[in-house]
DNA sequence: CGCTGACCCTGACGGC
DNA sequence: TGCCGTCAGGGTCAGC
């Protein structure tokens, strides 16, 4: 999945093509996510306009006159820009038909994404709780390092958990230490101030750099029209197990901390 | 409240 | 060629 970056190239990648567009029709083929496709969208959609596309956090919200779509890729879902002669494949499982011809395609093969829909004024409590956005003036070292004293567990997951942080997934959390020097399994309470400043301007780089590339291309991600980004040729570390270490040439550790691949250095990572 | 681990699902890949 | 185990970008939930 798409992480941060992945999601925002998503968005800017379908944006010109569907904001101001009439919605012609809804075709559902697979309401099978993480929760069904309310059965209803596809009347509550009909004729509707969209009217922006907005990103909070992983979540992407189509606002229309009659509420917004909540629209999660999962782990490999993407949302692509195609024409209305395209044959739909495997896991397509639903398609945004507008006026003019184009069609926005919902893929996930793991189906651990969604497609939900809020009524005007409505939230979400998948909204509620989520932390503040990394690239904002909210996410500061400073706010890290409050957040975190008397925290035992390891930094790691402490940045990747959504109510701390959103959007800093697998790879730009491995990434992101590695640019900051500090070793993934130390306990977030233990790190300095200074140490988290460092690590929130890093957080703050590298996914302002992979926005800018268009994200990481892995397996069965593609922008929203059909490119491919580029940031996987920037990865120093994820991915990267058994390969020098960029900085200092010694073999890079992988080892499982909350059940999810960590690549590090221990020489450069303290 | 904080933390851990099971679980959701399909597909790709490496070893045998 | 096929079978089997392992792993993959995310997140929820139960239990301690």
């Amino acid at each position: 999945m798409p992480e941060l970056p992945e999601v925002e190239t998503t968005r800017r990648g379908i944006e010109p093509h569907i904001v101001g567009r009439r919605i012609t029709a809804m075709r559902i083929r697979d309401a099978r996510l993480r929760w069904p496709i309310p059965p209803g969208l596809p009347e509550l959609l009909a004729a509707s306009r969209v009217e922006s596309v907005a990103r909070r956090a992983k979540y992407l919200l189509l606002a229309t006159g009659r509420g917004r779509l909540m629209i999660h890729l999962g782990m490999s879902g993407s949302l692509r820009v195609v024409s209305a002669n395209a044959v739909p494949g495997k896991h397509d499982h639903f398609d945004l038909e507008f006026e003019g011809g184009v069609v926005l395609r919902y893929n996930d093969p793991r189906r651990f994404g969604c497609c939900l829909w809020l009524e005007p004024g409505e939230s979400h409590p998948l909204l509620a709780g989520l932390g503040p956005e990394p690239l904002s003036q909210d996410f500061s070292g400073d706010y890290l390092y409050q957040l975190s004293r008397g925290r035992r567990g390891p930094i790691k997951p402490f940045i990747m958990d959504q109510k701390v942080v959103v959007g800093v997934g697998n790879i730009y959390a491995a990434e992101a230490l590695f640019a900051a020097g500090i070793r993934p399994d130390r306990a977030a309470g233990r790190v300095s101030l200074a140490r988290y400043e460092g690590l929130s301007e890093e957080i703050k780089r590298v996914l302002t750099s992979a926005i800018s590339q268009g994200g990481t291309t892995l397996r069965d991600f593609v922008g929203g029209d059909g490119k491919p980004g580029y940031f996987a040729q920037s990865l120093s570390v994820y991915g990267r197990e058994g390969q020098p270490c960029p900085n200092c040439g010694k073999t890079l550790k992988n080892s499982r901390l909350g059940q999810r691949a960590t690549v590090y250095c221990v020489t450069c990572q303290r």
